[in-house]
DNA sequence: ATCATTGCAAACCGTTTGCAGCCTT
DNA sequence: AAGGCTGCAAACGGTTTGCAATGAT
């Protein structure tokens, strides 16, 4: 039982969702996982080590993960990742923020945690309240590998 | 016949692609929308118009028009709009770059011309090759229409 | 005991594929 | 005339919904 596991159960738990089996191996499944599953892959993952789910119960439980800032959704594949910062804030210009970068190799991510306001020019008749970034990348191994 | 469609019949002509009258309804039909399309939406917009088309026939549309940057996909949504700023040039964080800010309210859409590069802390072990941006705001009517 | 959560079935939606026929070149 | 493009049919994968059974509190 590792940090990200613990800190997700107390989490739940204080906002009075239950503390199921399904949960907990879900989130310890993501807790082993670097790169971001769908929630076949983690039905795939489970039966592996024999604990049969359903990929419905898998979809509701990442709805309720993501609620509550324990995974990223990554918009560009639908999948999704641990988020171990917790302070998930949305995030205007002024605000410190945290993203995403995705390796295009193996598809692994890591966190970003960004004080330096991004920069935006003015926009015409719009004001500019949130942003969805997606930083892609490589990462070392990769690098190597496609070098 | 305005600037966008005559633009990218020009474009996609130079490049060996057919003026097909699918092709044209589909530039008409964005040049006169503000707003993200779906296929579907192109659908109906058309057989309002009586102009009958296939979804299938969009979508592979929209395939070649994106390849040609003359729409842009939209991430959070899976839909499109016209894309009127030419050089659509994917950048690293030294280049000069341009994204969409979509209104919350109305899902209209503005391009963003941006200069300055976007600051990224280094990353450890990953190399960052380029970026997905999707702004998030609200326009100046649906301000007005929400408050 | 209560009620949130799970799991099965089935529907749903957006998207893709194969192939014959059409239409631009 | 040639071959890119269209459109129908059908399949496909990911996601959602309804409802009864289960299990955490």
């Amino acid at each position: 039982m590792n940090t990200y596991v613990t800190h997700g159960i107390n989490l739940l738990r204080s906002k009075g969702f239950r503390i199921t089996t399904a949960r907990q191996q879900v989130l310890a499944i993501l807790s082993e996982t670097e790169a971001p599953l769908s929630p076949y892959d983690v039905v795939d993952y489970m039966s592996e080590k024999n604990q049969k789910t359903d990929a419905i119960t898998v979809y509701r439980i990442f709805d309720c993960l993501e609620q509550n800032g324990l995974i990223h959704r990554i918009l560009s594949s639908g999948k999704f990742v641990k988020c171990r910062i917790e302070a998930h804030t949305p995030h205007s210009q002024q605000q410190c923020c945290h993203h995403i970068a995705i390796c295009d190799g193996c598809g692994t991510t890591r966190e970003i945690h960004c004080h330096a306001p991004i920069h935006i020019p003015p926009i015409p008749d719009m004001i500019i309240t949130g942003h969805r970034l997606e930083l892609i990348g490589r990462c070392t191994s990769c690098q190597e590998r496609f070098s």
